[in-house]
DNA sequence: ACTTGTTAGTATGAGGCTCGCACAAACATT
DNA sequence: AATGTTTGTGCGAGCCTCATACTAACAAGT
């Protein structure tokens, strides 16, 4: 009955996490038992993450597997406390010894989610269950910062969110309003803040902490944070959307975070919908961010004399065709139209079949999420692969940071095969 | 010195390939050492198909691997005559061993690759090394052929093929010109043989040979034989794009081909390019393919009076431009301008970086593909993820048939995780 | 109260796989 | 002939999963 306490330990490949050359090409890498192990504990863990609280012998079950592995997997887990044992269930009507369902532990070391913006950082601590706590934000100085003022401000949040920590953080996660080199976890560009172009910030955020950082851009980290904590729970496939200012996007294949070369797939906002359409910000014609963003619509608005038309967004614009103003639904429709538009392309061209909705469109509820569903099973040929279906993601910040927290998440759970 | 002979065999997973139905779903099973030595001995496979003959050290080193487990791979699949070794190449300066380059033996079992077109079968045999042999077509009944008729044609035409086989094949790889039902091996519809709708091809070939059986619609096997024999060799992630009278393409992503849900994936032929544009086959409007198939071409021939605009392709404009025929060079321009909207909207989305081209372009050689190129190069954002390279595919009956084989291959060789 | 049937979780040994180490074989160089 | 280098092969260790057998804990029927 006694058992060794394994000398494994969670996350085993924390050298990984933090940046390491990579000799191997990938693809050509063999696998050893070891990673047998922790790519089957990840799996395991995953499984967890999708269900919720669940016994040894189910998780035997869905994976397949004998009991025993999974008792194998799981003990280290408890021994190190990321998981615990809840209350026995009662056996059904057949009987049975009662099972204990596993769960992850609230002693668990959390992870660090923060999201970095043109004008402040926000920081917090995220348990694996997906709670939120130790929120804090700092604001950059308005005029023209200098990077170390932006830096100090950086370690000042995330020190005030480390101190609330009980355990060490499993790693920090950020969310980037900008393009991310994730490879070399660097800033590339952020519009608003050119100061921050070329800032390494993953490297100074492990030397400061000595923790594991991982940089995405934003609309990954929302889709990162829909995979474990959002709708896109448990998905094999899916994509999320984020409309606003601008237009991005993100993609879940086959189990995995879709990235591209150099990071550069999901740059949906300039894809072409219109040939020789309206000139874009991009210097091109006829990108869907020409279409499909709050900048159209306040000039549509504008244009079919809407109420202080600088202020509307998908929000008021429901409410307005609610109400029954004069052209407001037909903008709507059309609205609605223009997203559905790229949704289409994306469904013809890698078909997710599943699509987490972010940024403006969420203030216009489930009316907006419908005109959109609607248009785009109008648009896709009928036969292409099932169902197409919707979902409306978390508000914008809580989204953002369970999603920065997600990337660490991501990295220790989907060891790479 | 003496070994014994290994009871592994290869392919061990046979039953996978002849569509055994999956009780775990994906990406919840685990892991084994006996999965381990599969993924494995799939990955040398295929680290020796890109690389050409190689020792087993050099092997080792490509793989970050101990030499003794690459023996302890190759051994098997030398005792099986799946592999032969070279004469020994002479060693460096420095001296050594002479290394034995391994290959594919020319007595490993062949692979079958068939492809269905409307009106007629075509079969061969492939060697692992890429060499075709013992090809046969049979044409069907030209007028309202009835499935049986259609079905002795495939018979008659396979049995022909296999006969030349000195040993067993590995299986059956089609290429259908239709869409396909991948999991079920069945065809969905062909639009100019509606007799072959829901014909269930791939269970008639297992019962009939007793070999596994693969199906795929045409552009995702040029893709894959572009993949395992042809520009693609060696590739992690590129796109075969394939232009004629429809628009089809195909995706290999992160070392695997893309199918999507239900292998709805790859309509690149219906994504927009413009809104509202001219009205398509399939009852939309401003699909890619009202723009960059060989349809567009003739009506935009015979509208700047070309002569005889009904047999414009992309080898005769080519060749009118060259001649400096008036408003050939220009309608060059376009034509390549309209092929590479889409391809930018495929990079944007999804950025493989390298294309593949098949189809009608291929007659129009280096020329055509650089004006691609250059056009998609011009619409894609300098920043996205490096260079973006070109390549045109093998000749078409050739890429199709080598991309039939190359179905099996792939089931064989990727073991899925 | 006792037996039977069922399910959960654990201990143990077997089998697969990769790894490190040691060793023989086959070359080049000095 | 001696030395250094590289290739390929045994051998035992370590990690992992699996099948089997066992204990623990429950329900239901007698």
């Amino acid at each position: 009955m006694e058992r060794e306490p394994s000398p494994q330990r969670w996350p085993i490949d924390e050298e990984d996490v933090s940046g390491e050359v990579r000799t191997v090409p990938p693809g050509r890498a063999l696998l050893s038992s070891a990673m047998v192990g922790s790519a089957n504990r990840g799996r395991v863990l995953q499984t967890l993450f999708d269900l919720g609280p669940t016994s040894r012998a189910e998780l035997a079950r869905l994976a397949g597997v004998n009991r025993t592995t999974i008792s194998g997997i799981v003990q280290p887990l408890l021994d190190q406390q990321v998981l615990v044992e809840g209350d026995p269930i009662r056996p059904s009507e057949a009987g049975g010894k009662p099972a204990r369902p596993l769960w992850f532990s609230p002693d668990a070391r959390p992870i660090c989610g923060m999201m970095l913006m043109p004008d402040a950082v926000h920081t917090c601590l995220v348990t694996l269950a997906g709670t939120i706590s130790a929120e804090h934000s700092v604001a950059f100085p308005t005029e023209n910062p200098k990077i170390v003022e932006i830096e100090r401000a950086i370690e000042l949040c995330t020190s005030r969110t480390l101190a609330s920590a009980r355990r060490e953080p499993l790693g920090i996660g950020v969310a980037v309003g900008g393009m991310v080199d994730t490879d070399r976890r660097a800033i590339i560009a952020v519009n608003l803040a050119p100061v921050l172009n070329g800032f390494q910030l993953g490297d100074m955020l492990t030397k400061r902490y000595g923790l594991p950082a991982l940089l995405d851009h934003h609309p990954r980290a929302l889709l990162v944070g829909d995979r474990w904590f959002g709708k896109g729970r448990g998905m094999q496939n899916f994509a999320a959307v984020y409309t606003g200012e601008v237009l991005g996007g993100a993609l879940y294949l086959g189990g995995h975070l879709y990235r591209g070369r150099s990071g550069a797939g999901g740059e949906l906002g300039h894809t072409f919908v219109q040939v020789d359409g309206e000139i874009c910000s991009c210097g091109r014609r006829g990108c869907w961010e020409t279409i499909a963003t709050v900048g159209w619509l306040r000039r549509q608005a504008r244009a079919i004399g809407i109420d202080a038309p600088d202020e509307i967004n998908s929000r008021r614009l429901v409410a307005l065709a609610g109400a029954g103003v004069p052209g407001a639904r037909d903008l709507l429709d059309l609205y609605a139209r223009n997203v559905a538009v790229g949704i289409a392309n994306l469904q013809q061209t890698v078909a997710p079949n599943f699509y987490v909705l972010h940024g403006d469109v969420v203030g216009g509820g489930e009316i907006m999420a419908e005109a959109i569903a609607g248009h785009v099973r109008a648009l896709v040929p009928s036969r292409s692969g099932g169902e197409i279906s919707f979902a409306i993601g978390e508000t914008e910040d809580r989204a953002a940071l369970l999603g920065a927290a997600g990337l660490v998440l991501s990295e220790l759970l989907q060891f790479p095969l």
